[in-house]
DNA sequence: TTGTAGGCGTTATCAT
DNA sequence: ATGATAACGCCTACAA
């Protein structure tokens, strides 16, 4: 095999017009689904782009129409964590799963320190018509600029709340929290700890303040806090912390499933069992959640339909309708084995 | 607040023309780097950009120069499975990681049944310079044209290889599983089953032939075969179904990590130990496999690795240099307490 | 070193 | 309903 130059050039819209023996306006009005063309034309047109196998340059439609047909999905280089993380994973899908519906595509942007303008030049070179920007937690306002030049959806409330972004949709991770740390009280557990998530994280401070109030509500402890980064490793390391400061500990409050695997696996290493002697509740309801031994109880969050709705707010906005700036998603608690 | 309507019209490379008093050559030369132009001009010209908050049109840009400085990462609908697959989300990470040191930005789309020809009409418009294709289980050759039309590196064998396509980066994922194969009959064990991965996937297939010649080679029979579609929920039907037909299993080889997970809990459930009644090894040393309980022995596999040189090979191809066709990245086995 | 001018492939405004 | 003809914002010979 030889190797190629990648250069036949591409067909044009004019080659279209000269083939079937019209203007290129027509061309446009058939490529775009024009109304007042008459039947024969477009049949016409329709057969030269057969048969040149022609496709629209989007860069020359971009420029002169001022819309690219595309959206961004930024997600913070944290990737490591991120990526792997089955609730992103899922959010990313709901988001595939709304625009499968429209024309737009997604086009997604990891967002690392070093690349950090590289992105923003993105963002504001035109390149999409709109963007979605998930958990970030930089500590600079790094989209002030961008939110004002295009329609912004941020997944998850920032953690600056100060700065009052125009759009977000958010789970209602506090109220989650409280849910699980309920049941662990319902259960009869007393010493009941939690593995939180990062406190730079609005879910990481959300799911603590949730778990913490309704445990002081209930006129128990909530002193046994260590912290992970939402990876199992850290949750299995920071389960035996809690067990080495307090082996009393009968129940504990994972800020998502994947730190609860962690846990179990520390639990499992200090002979104790899940949930006879602590009782084990995660937050996310990933795809791990339902297999483990014991199958985890956990609290549900729709991911997906996180991804979905945030897709769908950006594209009201970028149709320039009026979208309410705050939405909030349900989250409820799925009782398994393991609390 | 009000409802901002984002039309702020951006400022052109005309504009910064204007307001540094030169022509807008010059500040496009100035834009990409042009070694000739005097030190006080380019400076004045950056200040008018600074000023201005310049960011370039890339639309225009790319039309002009017809370069867009993007690639696409297209990855298969099967995004459920795909997308909470940590190795490909590892993957992910390495083709960020690559692009982070040039100036390319990578666009993903997902690509599902229903939009599949708007994938196409996207690689196709011109909207990127090359395109990395992920693990395609289509049966069609729908890339045939598009590999026509720019570069493109596939990330593991396609499946039809007498379609000899351009450029591929693999993983060895034969030698991997005989490693793994080997490890058991080492360990002394002679009823080996496995749970294999879906046989349209060629590592599902790879990893199904490697582990059934070792066998084969060392005299052990090799009927003991199960399929899942690497879920781990599905490992955990395997698994049972696997018990069921023989009871005397005492090993098994999972195609991953997930699959195997969700073997983990189908022999906790028969009340079987892990590795006492039988031992289990599985496929990509994902995250999940050293916090198991127990760890989990597995294949490893260069998933970073293997996204980064993707990566590199597509910017490469794209600057128009030869690359051999196929690239293997090796495998090797990871020993920990399961096996 | 810097400026002039034409063109990149479409869309959109006017006429017709 | 269809066709000229400007833009769109930038790059790039070519000229100065």
């Amino acid at each position: 095999m030889t190797a190629k130059t990648h250069s036949d050039a591409a067909p044009t819209l004019e080659m279209v017009a000269a083939k079937a023996g019209v203007s290129r306006a027509t061309v446009s009005r058939v490529v775009n689904g024009s109304p007042k063309v008459s039947p024969e034309i477009t049949t016409a047109v329709r057969e030269a782009i057969e048969a040149l196998n022609y496709v629209p340059n989007s860069a020359a439609r971009s420029l002169a129409s001022r819309r690219t047909q595309a959206i961004a999905l930024v997600v913070p280089e944290s990737t490591a964590r991120v990526f792997n993380d089955p609730f992103f994973a899922t959010l990313v899908q709901g988001v595939g799963l709304a625009l499968a519906d429209t024309e737009y595509t997604m086009s997604m942007l990891i967002e690392s320190e070093a690349a950090f303008d590289k992105t923003r030049r993105y963002l504001l070179g035109g390149n999409v018509d709109g963007a979605l920007v998930v958990s970030h937690h930089t500590g600079d306002h790094s989209y002030a600029n961008v939110s004002r030049a295009l329609p912004v959806v941020f997944g998850g409330r920032p953690l600056d709340s100060v700065e009052s972004v125009n759009h977000t949709v958010d789970v209602d991770n506090a109220h989650g929290a409280s849910l699980a740390a309920q049941h662990l009280i319902d259960g009869g557990r007393t010493r009941i700890a939690t593995i939180a998530g990062p406190q730079d994280m609005p879910p990481g401070v959300d799911r603590l303040r949730g778990f913490v109030e309704t445990l002081v509500g209930a006129g128990l402890p909530a002193d046994a806090i260590e912290y992970g980064d939402f990876s199992p490793a850290s949750g299995a390391i920071a389960m035996r912390r809690l067990l080495e400061r307090d082996p009393a500990i009968d129940a504990v409050f994972a800020a998502n499933d994947q730190m609860a695997m962690g846990a179990y696996s520390a639990i499992a290493e200090s002979g104790r069992s899940i949930p006879g002697d602590v009782a084990v509740v995660g937050f996310d309801d990933d795809r791990y959640a339902a297999t483990a031994v014991p199958p985890l109880t956990t609290v549900h969050q729709p991911s997906l339909e996180m991804g979905a709705e945030m897709a769908r707010v950006l594209v009201r906005l970028i149709d320039g309708e009026t979208v309410q700036p705050s939405t909030i998603l349900p989250t409820s608690l799925v009782v398994r084995e393991s609390a």
